[in-house]
RNA sequence: GGAGGAAUGGCAGAGUGGUCGAAUGCGGCGGUCUUGAAAACCGUUGAGGGUCACACCUCCGGGGGUUCGAAUCCCUCUUCCUCCGCCA
C-alpha cells in the first residue's frame, strides 16, 4: 500500500510510473484523492462536533460539583443533540475511510526508474549471465528420471500420502536437501543475517501486512477452522515480526534469515512445465529479509544480489540474473531481480531466487517505522530474497552434475552431505 | 477441553464515573555539577489525525453498549497467567 502522503504529493509521477506495469492508475488515483479530501472534511467536522460536546460535558461536571445540578439539564440536552450529530458524521467518516482503504489496496507499488515497461516475462532484461553450460551426453536425463533411477525422490508416494506436488525425499536425496538448507543458512549467517525460526502458519493480519491478502488469497492454503494460512514463503512471518514496530535508527539495518517449508496452491498449473521439482505445492526455501532506512535500501538490494550470486558461484551452476519488467513485477515490489539457473537436461531456465525492494509499500501496511532520537517516526524500507529456493537447485545439481554412471556432489556441499557421489 | 484471574505509556505499576493522555519508579533524552565519568539535582520523554504553527480530535488488548461524561460500569472476542485434563 502506497503511503497516502506520497500519493497526495506525486500522483502524476505515480501514474506515469505505473504505466510501465501496463496499468492506467489515473482513475483510481483521482478517486483516492477525492476520497481523501472527503474523509478529511468529515474528520474536521466530526472533531469540531466532539470538541463542542466535550466542552459541554466538562461544564456539566463543574455545575454538579458546585451543587448547581439543576442548571445542567439544558446543557445535557444540547450535548445529547451533539452526540447524535457526531454519530451520523462518524458513520459517514467510516464509510469514506473504508472506501479509501479499498482503493489504496488496489494500487500496486511504483516501479523503480530502472524498471522497463513490458508485458510479461518475455520483456524481462537479462542483466548478468555466468557459467558454462555443461556438455552432457546423449543419455543425459531430466532430474525426475535421475531421482527415480537413484531412488532420491518418490513423487508417487507423495501422491499417495497427500497429493500431487508433495514429493517424498529419500536417502541421499533427503540428505542432499538437508545439506543445502544448512549450507545456505551458514552462508547467510556469515553474511550477517540472524537466523530465526518462525511459525509456518500465520494469521489474517500477517497476510495483509506483507500483501498476500487481499490480492492473492487463492494462492495460500487456508485453515478455515482457525482462520490461519500456511505460509507461501518465510517472508510473511519474518516481515510481520516488525508489524506495528518502531525501530531506533541505530538498530538498522535488521537482517534475518530463516529456513521454512513453503506452501502454494498453484491453482490451475499442470503439464510438462510443472514436472518433477519444477513446481510444487510444498517446497523448502531459505529466505533473507532486511529492514533498511530509505537512503540505504537500494545499496542493500545490490548487496543481496551480490550475496546470492556468491552462493550460486560456489555451487558452480550456470545462472543468469533478470531485472523484471513492469508487467512481470510483483504487486508489492518496486524492483525485482530474478535468478535463474540453467537446467541442462530440460534445456530451460529455472527461477531459484527473487530479490526485491518493496520500499515503503509493505512498511506502510505493517506500520513498520524507525526514528532517530526525538524525531517523528518514519516508514522503513523492507527487502527480501530467496537464498535460496531448494527444489530447483536440487534439480539443477542432479541434472548438471550427472555423468555416465552417477551424480557428483558439488565440492562445497560434501562436508554437509558426507558423501561425494550418488550412484 | 473444564474452572478461576488478568490485560494501562519502552518496562514496572497506581488509577472503580467528571480537565486522566493518565500518579509514581526505572529506563531514554537535555541540562547543572565534574578534567572526564558516576552519583545527586533540575527539566523533558507514547502514537495517529489535523494545522504554516497553535487550537482541536482519537487511542488505556479488539469490537459493541450504558451515560451529558468511561481507563473506570455492561456485553462480546482475543491473548496471557494459575489449577485440572490431555499430550511431543
Amino acid at each position: 500500500m502506497l503511503p497516502l502522503q506520497y500519493i497526495r504529493e506525486a500522483s502524476d509521477r505515480i501514474a506515469d510510473a505505473l504505466d510501465k506495469r501496463g496499468l492506467d492508475a489515473r482513475p483510481i488515483l483521482s478517486k483516492i484523492l477525492q476520497l481523501d479530501e472527503e474523509r478529511r472534511d468529515l474528520q474536521t467536522r466530526l472533531d469540531q462536533t466532539l470538541a463542542e460536546a466535550n466542552r459541554k460535558s466538562r461544564e456539566i461536571g463543574v455545575l454538579f460539583k458546585t451543587g448547581k445540578g439543576a442548571e445542567a439539564q439544558s446543557l445535557k440536552e444540547e450535548s445529547s443533540r451533539l452526540k447524535e450529530d457526531s454519530r451520523e458524521l462518524q458513520e459517514r467518516l467510516n464509510e469514506a475511510a473504508e472506501a479509501l482503504q479499498e482503493s489504496l489496496y488496489l494500487l500496486p507499488n511504483v516501479p523503480h526508474p530502472s524498471v522497463r515497461p513490458g508485458q510479461d516475462e518475455a520483456d524481462n532484461e537479462v542483466v548478468f549471465e555466468k557459467g558454462a553450460i555443461p556438455e552432457l551426453g546423449e543419455n543425459a536425463l531430466p532430474h525426475w528420471e535421475l531421482a527415480r533411477k537413484f531412488d532420491l525422490i518418490d513423487f508417487e508416494l507423495g501422491v499417495k500420502v497427500t497429493g500431487a506436488g508433495f514429493p517424498v525425499y529419500k536417502g541421499k536425496g533427503a540428505r542432499l536437501q538437508r545439506a543445502l538448507i544448512s549450507y545456505f543458512l551458514d552462508l547467510n549467517t556469515e553474511a550477517g543475517y540472524q537466523e530465526v525460526q518462525v511459525p509456518h502458519l500465520v494469521n489474517e493480519a500477517s497476510g495483509y501486512g506483507t500483501g498476500q491478502l487481499p490480492d492473492k488469497e487463492g494462492q495460500m492454503y487456508h485453515i478455515g477452522e482457525d482462520n490461519l494460512y500456511l505460509i507461501p514463503t518465510a517472508e510473511v512471518p519474518i516481515t510481520n515480526i516488525f508489524r506495528d514496530v518502531i525501530l531506533e535508527k541505530g538498530n538498522l539495518p535488521v537482517k534475518y534469515t530463516a529456513y521454512s517449508p513453503c506452501f502454494r496452491r498453484e491453482a490451475g498449473s499442470y503439464g510438462a512445465h510443472v514436472r518433477g521439482l519444477n513446481r510444487l505445492h510444498q517446497f523448502d526455501k531459505v529466505e533473507i529479509v532486511r529492514v533498511e532506512e530509505p537512503e540505504n535500501s537500494y545499496a542493500a538490494l545490490d548487496g543481496m544480489v551480490i550475496h546470492v550470486r556468491g552462493i550460486l558461484d560456489s555451487l558452480e551452476l550456470p545462472y543468469r540474473i533478470l531485472r523484471l519488467c513492469g508487467g512481470d513485477l510483483g504487486f508489492t515490489a518496486a524492483l525485482t531481480y530474478d535468478f535463474e539457473i540453467y537446467s541442462t537436461a530440460q534445456q530451460r531456465w529455472l527461477e531459484v531466487s527473487s530479490v526485491s525492494n518493496f520500499e515503503a509499500f509493505q512498511a506502510n501496511r505493517l506500520k513498520l517505522r524507525y526514528r532517530q532520537g526525538a524525531e517523528k517516526p518514519q516508514l522503513a524500507h523492507t527487502l527480501n530474497g530467496s537464498a535460496l529456493a531448494l527444489p530447483r537447485i536440487l534439480a539443477g545439481i542432479l541434472e548438471n552434475y550427472q555423468d555416465s554412471d552417477g551424480i557428483r556432489v558439488p565440492e562445497v556441499l560434501i562436508p554437509y552431505t558426507g558423501f561425494d557421489r550418488i550412484s
